[in-house]
DNA sequence: GATGAATGAGAGTTCATTCAT
DNA sequence: CATGAATGAACTCTCATTCAT
């Protein structure tokens, strides 16, 4: 039986009855744990007033998440359709591209917020900005994730510490000053 | 047919005169693609003594590298291997392991001049500045290679101009002051 | 499509359904054939009293199981593995193993029964007379069925009367005085 | 590179120039083997005069014939086609067939000699204790160097030993008294 | 003549999907 | 509704055979 329907309480032939085929349960599940990324980020926004406060909760929010989801995580950096005029979409995709979209605009929000209480640069192009920053976020957990072994035993440093330092890093990228 | 006798003009069973299994066949088009994946970086060091130019260099190989072996830049940012004791690696996985290390070596050598003459922040730690540095490049390029017509469509920028904008986002966390 | 599939009356995507692999699937039809062939032994020994009976009745239970089975036996004259500290043997193969022993045992009760009652030599040595016996008799009734067209045409003789000729020739051997 | 083609100094490609294809190769092989079979039997007889003696050397003949060609002892007791009108035999398989003639034809000396001198039961039909008798010591000898190591174990006797004792038992079932 | 290079046909196996009940 | 049973199509791999040189 293949991993979707295992964990779903249906048998492989239920899931038929409900589902079209594999890439619409595939579509479903991304669109869940879209939502999820979406959450962690909106309330890393909520919970944190500060610039730096919450850029520490989004990387803290896109680790988890990683871990949670280490399929869907995966994905976030595939290819996005946008071509909607197409017949052959799935509804799902339709809406996992939307809460992408409500994920890009929080991240607009933080960015300039920061902006403008002087914590991040005045001059950031705000859409190849969060772009790039989360290219470049999603590329470095990934790489933690995938040579948790390697990292540990080259620089005899935990998953989080390496990553810890990589935030920092990155955070110079768009901090002020 | 699968895909990688598809792809080579020769028939399925053609492959195995010259091929122990696809294993080896993956592991030795993968081993091709890291040593020109080593060219391009060395290649860049070679050909600027700044560090701006050579970050600049190092980013244009590897989105070239990209291109021509979208595949394998996939994984890239997965696994390696370092459990050489065990009996059952392939050559070619031994030695793109190697190439690996020397890439890495590279970019050491990248870093450590940089930092000696001053173009490069004096406290970066090397190892861990490497490693994340490569892997928010790898997200990045990642990221735009397949979002690109996203990003025409959303910022009206082509992949390269979005890049040279995220690459000079990158270089201001390893840079001087 | 492969033997197995073909004769099975399914498909061969649905022996995958029901068997782990080809192993597995001849190891239970090697097995079944097995306890078939103990119980023409066992029921040889419980009808018949006298040494000669049960003799004519074993004989008679190996052409049938030949007759039944010759894909399986053909393998009884193959390699029996002991190596149980091994790994890597099927529960089945074990099994049979097993019954291969239940068989070699009945076969003991038979000889040492007409030895006691003076209906058999009384200086055989039980387990190489086993064995040998054993053997000939397998040996004798593979012949006459590879050969039976020729056994007909070379000296008149149906396979049941050349195989009578040859099971009283085999008694001799082991008969006493 | 298959069997047949390891062996004989040629290439795999070569062998096609002086063959059908692989079923005259084997053919022409099984030709070979069974010449040489042939000799050790004429051998066997021409060597000594009393019937024990020869049938000692018969066993040992055979015995060796089945270490030195393993693969085609296991033949020699399966199908012998004997319809010759039939348009598809190869004129190896005839001559086979005749070289096999020629062995039942010194096995029928060897037996009428025994019978005639006393030494052997003079109540025996020649051919179908010919072909019984054949049967029974293939039977043994493939038994034998199946279970070689099973028998080790089991009774402690190497496979000499082991035969030595079935072919002193096959021998009473041919012998006079 | 001899062969390196190539392959069609088939084996064992997996996976997404269908269908009768 | 739900599912056990079944499978087509694809994949990795092998083997006897062919063919251009």
């Amino acid at each position: 039986m293949p991993h979707f329907a295992l964990t779903s309480g249906y048998s492989k032939a239920t899931l038929y009855v409900y589902f079209e085929n594999k890439e619409e349960i595939v579509g479903i599940l991304v669109l869940g744990s879209m939502k999820k990324l979406y959450e962690y980020i909106a309330s890393a926004l909520a919970q944190q007033e500060s610039t730096k406060g919450r850029y520490e909760l989004i990387c803290r929010g896109l680790v988890r998440y990683q871990e949670e989801f280490p399929f869907y995580f995966d994905m976030a950096l595939s290819k996005i359709n946008i071509d909607f005029e197409n017949r052959d979409y799935l509804p799902e995709e339709k809406e996992t591209y939307l809460v992408g979209e409500e994920i890009n605009e929080k991240l607009r929000d933080f960015l300039t917020a920061g902006m403008e209480n002087g914590e991040l640069r005045d001059d950031l192009e705000i859409m190849p900005a969060i772009f790039n920053f989360w290219g470049m976020l999603f590329g470095m957990i990934q790489l933690a994730a995938n040579k948790e072994a390697y990292i540990e035993k080259a620089m005899g440093l935990s998953k989080g510490q390496f990553l810890d330092y990589g935030f920092s890093m990155l955070y110079r990228s768009i901090a002020a000053k």
